[in-house]
RNA sequence: AGGGUUAUCGCCAAGCGGUAAGGCACAGGAUUUUGAUUCCUGCAUUCGAAGGUUCGAAUCCUUCUAGCCCUGCCA
């Protein structure tokens, strides 16, 4: 995947001074996920960015399991986040995992130990809180601050050992409790939980913590420029110390940019977490998710996310991108691909009462006007059709140009059609209504007499498939107002996906396959959803509505 | 004695002392067998504010203001 990324950004600059000036002849970067959830479409900026600049400049882009937490992890994540990866379009040079480091992280950590750099502290979480002090106060020396290296080497062995319980005990790093950067008020680097990791299962009972395995990770790793999210600008003097104090070898730069924000987009892996844990949601694949793989069932395309990734930029500004975004590089990727295709989803009879009854015949379509390559198809066309209720008023407002008593349109593809009778039911409510045909319109015929002010589309009545079609609204509505403040659980919209019985010409779908994309006139594009399909009953995501769609 | 960081159009975002790119959105107009698409056109005398340096400042200096992050044995 390579040059998607063109436009210039404050990394790349940082990137291509560090290859002029020589300090790297090839540059290698990494993304480090924890396996603890599904990536979503803020995981793809960042995916984007590393492995675009790999690819950009030649280098090389490793994937790297950062899995130093094991009550947390699964492998049912690591799975799924390859295959996202992959889907997305990109190939990792390496696959690592964190921890697959864990004896270097140990050896480094006796190290530090042995520097007088580190020491085990027996404070309880609360004693530790308040040794810690304040923002706008210093921390105090914790009493075990001055062990010597002796006894702190014998306690880490024991603590590994598993003669401790949970919390027990730590190793911190010695280095300034009145430091104005938190991060260095002797931090914790190993803590101790006895628990079944998803790589290396009961090898261990201690487990290093974020700010001592991600430099050390890096390193071991030789990665040139380690990109993260704005939250670790702090922790750059603790990343650099690691890797200064442990003396490694390669000293990898770190470099962060803002993380993505969208509108009406939850981005919190917590949050989506919930939702599926507490089944508002089909799971991590629903349509309604902003992750990866939801993205991937509602739709959406690899190349549309790439292109909207490379698109937003990167910078250190906090931003919230609007998700009107994303739907228009979605828009610009299908156009030309995805098939057009009749699809009525209200449907209201139409009987033309001046066609031969028991009669059909086959009308030539178009399958993309933007792509001749895609060819045409036959679709059937009788007495009887359905057609949009909402191409129909029996009072059309002004500017309504569609079928009305009295008025002519062109049904896309046939005929010229003009409503002679309005049949409603007991209640008034139209159920049919009857028109004429005029044969010498029929299209391709070159038939210029008269004009009609809208074509509109139809399927067969008698040969149309039943369809269930899906469309989605964005789950939370954080723009209102009156939802400021509520529990998230609360602010989910309840008509997130509304379900719509209607028909789909027969022609085009006779080979859909999960994941095929549509093109329905004035309906958007839909993909053929991964499940809930069946030989005569399709269901369909809707992906994304047209730019705006027909306003009265 | 808190520290870090950001600020360019409604939303993203280039720009790095030589006189404000681009995209999204929006608004007009043209074409259209779907009011979509496509196609033109318009859209920051101004860069958070105020001073200063300079022939020249979004870019340099000073002060101020606002937002975001940091007090997990999460990452």
């Amino acid at each position: 995947m390579s040059n998607e990324i063109n436009s210039s950004n404050f990394i790349k600059n940082i990137i291509i001074n560090d290859l002029e000036t020589g300090k790297h002849q090839e540059i290698i970067t990494r993304f480090p996920p924890e396996p603890n959830g599904y990536l979503h479409v803020g995981h793809a900026k960042s995916i984007c960015l590393n492995f675009g600049l790999g690819s950009e400049f030649k280098g090389k882009t490793n994937l790297r399991f950062d899995d130093t937490n094991p009550i947390k992890e699964d492998t049912e994540y690591v799975e799924s986040i390859k295959e996202d990866v992959k889907w997305l379009g990109f190939e990792w040079d390496e696959l690592h995992f964190a921890s697959n480091y864990f004896d270097q992280m140990y050896d480094s950590a006796l190290l530090l130990i042995k520097k007088g750099l580190a020491y085990v502290c027996d404070l309880t979480p609360e004693e530790m809180r308040e040794y810690r002090g304040t923002l706008t106060e210093p921390g105090k020396p914790s009493p075990y601050r001055d062990r010597s290296a002796e006894e702190n080497l014998d306690l880490i062995e024991r603590m590994k050992k598993g003669e401790f319980k949970d919390g027990e005990k730590v190793l911190r790093a010695k280095i300034d409790m009145s430091s104005s950067n938190i991060n260095m008020r002797d931090p914790i680097i190993y803590r101790i939980s006895h628990a079944v990791h998803h790589n290396t299962g009961d090898a261990w009972c201690i487990y290093p913590m974020y700010d001592f395995a991600h430099p050390i990770e890096d390193a071991i790793e030789g990665i040139t420029h380690s990109i993260c999210t704005l939250e670790f600008e702090d922790h750059r003097p603790l990343y650099d110390w690691i890797v200064r104090e442990c003396e490694m070898k390669c000293a990898p730069r770190q470099i962060e940019f803002a993380r993505l924000n969208m509108t009406n987009t939850v981005m919190s892996k917590r949050k989506l977490k919930q939702l599926v844990d507490e089944a508002v949601v089909d799971g991590w694949d629903d349509p309604r998710m902003p992750t990866v793989a939801g993205l991937r069932r509602r739709g959406y395309t690899p190349e549309a996310i790439r292109k909207f990734c490379s698109e937003i930029g990167v910078s250190k500004a906090d931003s919230t991108v609007d998700s009107q975004m994303l739907d228009f590089f979605l828009r610009e990727d299908l156009q030309p691909k995805a098939p057009l295709a009749m699809a009525v989803l209200r449907p209201l009879k139409v009987v033309i009462t001046n066609y031969p009854e028991g009669q059909t015949e086959m009308i030539e379509v178009e399958n993309n006007a933007k792509d001749e390559e895609q060819g045409t198809r036959l679709v059937p066309f009788g007495r009887e059709v359905y057609i949009e209720q909402e191409d129909f008023m029996e009072e059309p407002v002004k500017k309504y140009f569609r079928l009305f008593p009295g008025n002519e349109v062109r049904l896309k593809g046939a005929y010229f059609i003009k409503c002679n009778e309005v049949i409603k039911d007991a209640d008034g409510h139209v159920i049919e209504i009857h028109c004429t045909y005029d044969p010498e319109t029929k299209s391709g015929s070159g038939f210029t007499a008269r004009k009609v002010k809208a074509t509109i589309h139809w399927v067969d009545a008698s040969a149309a498939v039943p369809a269930e079609f899906r469309l989605y609204d964005p789950l939370i509505l954080d723009d209102a107002p009156e939802n400021e403040g509520k529990h998230f659980l609360e602010q989910i919209n309840p008509n997130s996906m509304e379900i719509i019985k209607g028909y789909i010409e027969p022609t085009a779908f006779k080979d859909a396959k999960p994941l095929d994309k549509f093109q329905f006139v004035r309906h958007g594009f839909f993909t053929v959803d991964t499940k809930y399909t069946c030989d005569d009953h399709l269901v369909f995501n809707r992906i994304v509505p047209l730019k705006s769609s027909f306003k009265l």
